[in-house]
DNA sequence: CGTGTGATCTCCT
DNA sequence: GGAGATCACACGC
């Protein structure tokens, strides 16, 4: 894989992500996961229809200012006032498109990421231990497992340590599409079948609906 | 299975 | 001030 793969754009680029393996360093150990979910944010300057739910549908502002970098690097924003969320920066410098890495299998370091999750859980929460397939199952979740912040990692550059990316070593036998998971209004329905994911994947999340967000008749993640 | 809740950042009205 | 690319829990039917 090189940089060439994260062209032209986020729609293009996000089907194509699916299993692919990223690994991230630290002082801590080495976590990697295979993606099996990931979701196209579509911004400014990539000429395709006007995509409400980006972060970057209108201008740069000092959060989303990665997704305007060179493709391949990493664009991570904090999301409720709570989780860190990790996108992959697409489409050529200055012009802003992201893919949503929304959930992954781990492959290796699951005890790390295991600590990295259950260590982030508020205190009122059970103690009981994790699932490994919900360790890195939604954005939030991804970005704690693989101990992601926008102040150690938004900006890094993906083909540089801490980061290392890898194509999938064989094309998916197949792919689903269908409405990002709780995206808000027109943005969050089937004009938007902007979600990609590996079925039968027992760490793909749960499809919620966005507030306002059309029907689309698919609830499952099947 | 559905709805409501808090954690409290960033952006926009 | 309010909504949002979230998450896991508590509740009620």
């Amino acid at each position: 894989m090189d940089r060439t793969f994260f062209l032209p754009d986020a729609l293009s680029v996000a089907p194509q992500l699916l299993g692919a393996v990223l690994t991230v360093d630290s002082a801590e150990g080495t976590v990697s996961v295979r993606i099996t979910e990931t979701e196209a944010y579509m911004g400014l300057g990539t000429g395709g229809p006007y995509d409400p739910g980006s972060h970057s549908k209108d201008r740069k502002t000092e959060r989303n200012a990665s997704m305007f970098l060179d493709p391949g690097h990493a664009y991570v924003y904090f999301s409720y006032g709570m989780h860190y969320a990790l996108n992959f920066v697409c489409s050529p410098p200055g012009i802003a498109s992201g893919v949503l890495i929304r959930s992954g299998a781990i492959t290796s370091g699951t005890e790390l990421a295991m600590a990295r999750r259950l260590e982030k859980r508020p205190a009122s929460y059970s103690r009981n231990p994790i699932p490994e397939v919900q360790l890195a199952r939604g954005p939030g979740n991804l970005a704690a497992a693989l101990g992601l912040t926008r102040l150690t990692h938004d900006g890094l550059d993906l083909f540089s340590p801490p980061f290392a990316i890898h194509a999938a070593p064989n094309a998916p036998a197949a792919i689903r599409t269908g409405p990002r998971v709780g995206v808000a209004g027109i943005a969050g329905g089937p004009q938007f079948p902007w979600r990609f994911w590996l079925p039968g994947e027992p760490s793909v999340s749960t499809y919620r609906p966005g507030r306002d967000a059309p029907a689309s008749g698919r609830s499952t993640a099947e």
